[in-house]
RNA sequence: GGCGACGUAGCCAAGUGGUAAGGCAAUGGUUUGCAAAACCAUCAUGCAUCGGUUCAAAUCCGAUCGUCGCCUCCA
């Protein structure tokens, strides 16, 4: 049985669809006013493995990831560059969709934006309208905190919470210091919609609820989000969509921690955000490491945890999947031209228990919150004992089957599953050249010139191994 | 001020009552022309500190210290 931490009852419980078999799950997704760093892959890359886990546990997933693609930032930025809010927002939302691919994450069941949403958004305000909730003062529609009785119930808050007074953006207009806006009515030169009220455009809040109505008929069994969302967020979309269906919005909400960057200068921790001038792009750190790298080192943490980002943590990430696909690549060359298809029929030992033993308990860190860091254990465990396989020459059958089984792994992990190669293909050739020619060198006992050549090479980037009778390289 | 999270080896990080996973780095050995990879061995009598509960605590309770996040756009 798969466990989920609840953030809103702040414990794990069993996953219980709404229907069983099937999982509707609704994850935030990004606004589009500019390029990815790297806090936008923690969510990305969480969200993708809980899916591709309930996969493998048998159950079907409906994926939705939504588009922010109208919004104040958008409209700001896109007046800085002088471009429409429609060009702007197309533009990083390609760059998002590029990123997210190469990071593994694979592209949502359903990715609806919120300016194709307009008409569901006006119905759901025009239904909390009716029912007394929403007002209309000279600046919008805004949703009145005070008619929804649990307002604060995932977050904690209380709306006659004092201190948030101080704190929350004042407005005569308001009834209510919490009261959020639904409808924001547009100044000259602004994107603007029809309405009911009067031109403008949608609140940040409001797509969610209506996108999830329009998809899964307001019912969620996991919406996700950076921990950051839950409040004001999250707390404004079970408001709207709870006051306008009157029954439960979600099951389970689900939260990943955050990323936190360790300052240059001093050992200063700072968190990470555009507002602080301090963001690390996403395509920077790839200059620094492959984004299996990345992901490796994402989920080298429990995902509601803390993450501190240093550059070189993405390295060790590398050095550790070199070991997988070292053990891979080993597996491959023992099963020699049969490969797997030959090798599966054939007879089986001891070992092949180690591998259903290994992915058992696979499983069974993932059914446990979706626990990543000891699932990867696991893995290397496997790693390991497949690597001693090889060489003490256990069964082929063997063999293959924790071939196979590291590969279903890395699967749900959402790691590739052979080592990605970033050099140029047109390389190959020349590499293989000199490979030929270092082995004459060897037969020959010229090692001056085969450690030239190999040492050459390593200062490129390519690396050299002298097997059995075999020279192979991999790029690093 | 309100709410919350966290503090486990040189680094990263699981483990939430039964005697400290895994990865990176490091050291010795086997192997190798030398390397690399792989394998074997070593690497926290201790889990921020101090008390308490218990047959038993990294895990529960209390206090102290320290770090961080949310409360405002943010993944």
């Amino acid at each position: 049985m798969i466990q989920v931490y609840n953030t809103e009852a702040r414990k794990k419980a069993p996953l219980e669809p709404v229907v069983p078999g099937h999982v509707n799950m609704y994850v935030c997704g990004p606004t589009v006013y500019d390029s990815c760093h790297i806090g936008h892959a923690r969510p990305a890359v969480v969200f993708d493995t809980i899916r591709r886990h309930l996969e493998y546990s048998g159950l079907s997933v409906t994926f939705i990831s939504n588009i922010t693609d109208i919004d104040d930032k958008i409209i700001n930025r896109a007046n800085e560059l002088g471009i429409t809010c429609k060009a702007l927002a197309g533009r990083y939302q390609d760059e998002y969709e590029s990123d997210m691919a190469r990071l593994g994450v694979r592209s949502p069941t359903i990715r609806p934006k919120a300016t194709e949403h307009i008409g569901e958004m006006i119905d759901l305000i025009k239904g909390l309208e009716e029912k007394g909730i929403a007002y209309v003062t000279p600046r919008g529609v805004w949703f009145d905190v005070s008619k929804f009785a649990d307002y604060g119930k995932l977050s904690g808050r209380k709306t006659d919470d004092e201190n948030t007074e101080h704190r929350v953006e004042q407005d005569q207009e308001k009834k209510n210091p919490q009261d959020f806006a639904l409808w924001k009515f547009s100044k000259p030169g602004e994107p603007e919609w029809d309405s009911p009220w009067g031109k403008g455009r949608p609140g940040w809040h409001i797509e969610c609820s209506a996108m999830s109505g329009k998809y899964c008929d307001f019912q969620l069994d996991i919406h996700g989000g950076g921990a950051d969302l839950s409040f004001p967020h999250h707390e404004n979309e079970i408001a709207q969509s709870e006051a306008y269906t009157g029954k439960q919005f979600v099951k389970y909400w689900m939260h990943n921690g955050f990323i936190t960057v360790g300052k240059d200068d001093d050992d200063e921790e700072i968190k990470m955000g555009k507002s602080k001038g301090n963001a690390f792009w996403l395509h920077d750190a790839f200059e620094v490491a492959s984004p299996a790298a990345l992901r490796m080192w994402i989920l080298g943490t429990h995902y509601r945890g803390p993450l501190l980002y240093k550059p070189e943590f993405l390295k060790t990430g590398e050095n550790s999947l070199d070991r997988i696909y070292n053990c891979l690549e080993a597996i491959t060359r023992y099963l020699g031209e049969g490969g797997i298809k030959e090798a599966v029929g054939g007879e089986t030992g001891a070992f092949s228990e180690e591998c259903e033993n290994a992915d058992k308990a696979f499983r069974e860190a993932m059914d446990d919150d979706f626990n990543t860091p000891q699932a990867l254990a696991v893995v290397y465990e496997l790693v390991g004992k497949a690597n001693s396989a090889v060489t003490s020459g256990a069964s082929k059958a063997d063999c293959a089957k924790a071939l196979l089984t590291i590969h279903a792994h890395l699967g749900v992990l959402g790691l590739p599953v052979e080592r990605p190669k970033d050099g140029g293909a047109g390389a190959d050739q020349f590499i293989k050249l000199l490979i030929e020619i270092r082995t004459e060198a060897r037969k020959n006992k010229d090692f001056a010139l085969s450690d030239k050549i190999r040492d050459d090479l390593a200062a490129m980037g390519v690396v050299l191994n002298d097997r059995s009778g075999e020279t192979t390289w991999t790029a690093k």
